[in-house]
DNA sequence: ATGAAAGCGCTAACAG
DNA sequence: CTGTTAGCGCTTTCAT
């Protein structure tokens, strides 16, 4: 009276052997790329596999191989264009080298261990962690069971984990030379996380430069990397009796929120009564109503680089933690006082403030 | 001379049944919930399990069970702060229910087929397509295969696959009512994809009732969902010798694209000169730069109902494909001009149109 | 080039 | 409550 039943079992390769005439493993050789079948009969096993509606089963194969062909990738909770577009460059270039990403998300303030323990129980190959703290406890553990760790936008002290960034010193030196040399007179920096490694670089560089400059006094704020507590920040910073005319925020998403407040609850021209920049160059960094100055990291190639890693790792290649940096490079766009000197085009049209020039 | 051996096999519960003098299935036991051991017994185990670094064999398991314990999701590869929030919160609450994700991109114009096909190898229990569409054939063959798919924020006709989706025809008359009390005159609207059920039915019920209210002419551009697309769009029609003084863009990110570009390449006032309306109510679109107006889609309440449609899938509760529709309702802001009458202050304090009210 | 057989690490009946 | 016994669907020797 019913239809098909709707559950019945997916085909098993013991099945397609049945339906083919061969054994069983004749139907694995036949799905292996490289194993040794002839077209005939492989040509047989596929027609059958076919009109089954046969599929390998990976978990199967995961369970003999002990690779289950997963990398384990870990993502702040809070929204971040910068992660989000990590993340799916990641997720894109691992499927193109045959490995499915096993997404999860890290609460920023908890820690990222027990999300990580759940991520081991499904026998990930990897690990690769966006912008997320790593205890060196959790990072021993994986180095002992062999699993390589990629830190992606973070670092730890730590060997047992690898790490891709983007110049966080150099590129929040080259920020603070730029607006030194527009003749701002009183900065500040809107920090992420106090636990952020990448927050923490940029702010030293940030410094030490100001302070080779002869600037005293810097004032900071914490803007948790999150719009919210950006917003906070800058309202904080600007209704002093003093407030700063030069803002550098951890990162892009911050600084697009700095801008928005600073423009229309302060009323305030971005750009010329005060300078905000930023740290990522995102796409909406490039928007009109932001137009924002901002050290670049370059997603692609921080993404290859963290491919590479894993692969290598994976591969036997790489046997040391290695600490990556992707070279970025100051975009000069309309949301800071720019310098009467040393601006200069790239190749690709950008507007840049090459620090030694 | 050196360390401990980096590559040496994880325990199995083989090793951790003779470290504690039990046998093998007392040690499934002791990490199965409900199963029978006495508390001495589980205590020596998990003593022995946790010496040797001892966690149980997720893939093991899924071969047995024949579940994953997966959930495979696919979301579109451009970036959209919605598509991400969304899949943050699926994510984090699926974890919640016990479930991995296995993430994908999808290519908006490939279509999505083959990189389900690459998703099903895994044993995924469940399929949720993020602002993505599905082939009648692909839903149809996990239809005999057993397997749930929800479509988040898209529909399909066929009802072999349930769905999650705002109020995408009643948010977009309510627009087209709240704009025409506004006492706009000229009326355009930027679909995203034409392939997108979701721009259909908001270009539907934005048309249908303007028509009912006498506007015969009504502009149109593609955006693809993209902000590329929907600059291109903006500039196409307000370049025009009588552009629109009302834009219905079929999502918030494009309209947030849509101000940047009307606000600083063509010097509008945005809410007086040219009011512009949007759809989701993401984050950004309370920023004080944008200070969009926007129909809502509540992200949690549509997440909640794609895990309920799953799991209640999942457990034979649901058997026929449900089609829901999370309610939402008008978030009044400043980037449209006002009708004289109408507006209600919600509970939560959000200024709103009613449209029958 | 192909088949037979032995597991991968675990769960799920079954006895006891 | 606990141990024994079969497998889950596949890859991988090892013969042939």
């Amino acid at each position: 009276m019913s239809d098909a039943p709707p559950d019945r079992r997916p085909a098993t390769a013991h099945d397609v052997a049945k339906a083919a005439g061969v054994s069983q493993s004749a139907v694995s050789r036949a799905f292996t790329p490289g194993a040794s079948v002839s077209p005939a009969t492989r040509e047989r096993i596929v027609a059958a596999a076919r009109a089954l509606g046969y599929r390998p089963n990976l978990v199967a194969r995961s369970l003999i191989t002990g690779r289950a062909n997963l990398i384990g990738v870990t993502v702040p909770a809070n929204a971040n264009p910068f992660y989000h577009a990590a993340l799916n460059a990641l997720t894109a270039a691992f499927a193109r080298a045959g490995y499915g990403v096993l997404m999860f998300t890290s609460d920023p303030l908890r820690g990222s261990d027990p999300v990580l323990e759940e991520v081991l129980r499904y026998r990930v190959d990897a690990l690769v962690l966006i912008s997320t703290s790593l205890s060196s406890h959790f990072a021993d553990e994986c180095m002992n069971i062999g699993l390589p760790v990629v830190m992606f936008n973070r670092k730890t002290d730590s060997d047992a984990a690898s790490s891709v960034t983007g110049q966080n010193r150099e590129g929040a030196r080259t920020i603070a030379a730029f607006l030194h040399a527009g003749r701002h007179k009183r900065y500040a920096y809107v920090a992420g996380l106090e636990s952020s490694s990448t927050s923490r670089d940029r702010e030293e560089g940030f410094f030490e430069t100001l302070r080779e400059k002869g600037v005293k006094a810097i004032e900071r704020r914490v803007g948790q990397y999150t719009a919210a507590g950006a917003e906070e920040a800058v309202v904080s910073l600007l209704s002093a009796s003093k407030p700063p005319d030069a803002i550098f925020c951890a990162n892009d998403h911050m600084a697009l929120a700095a801008i928005s407040v600073a423009r229309v609850r302060f009323g305030l021209n971005v750009g010329e009564d005060v300078s905000i920049v930023g740290f990522d160059d995102i796409d909406m960094a490039r928007w009109p109503v932001f137009d924002l100055t901002t050290f670049s990291q370059p997603l692609d190639d921080m993404v290859r680089r963290a491919v590479a890693a894993v692969l290598d790792q994976l591969n036997g290649t790489l046997d040391t933690a290695l600490h990556d940096e992707a070279p970025g490079r100051l975009i000069v766009r309309g949301s800071a006082r720019k310098p009467r000197t040393g601006l200069a085009t790239a190749d690709d049209g950008a507007l840049t403030w090459p620090m030694r020039g």
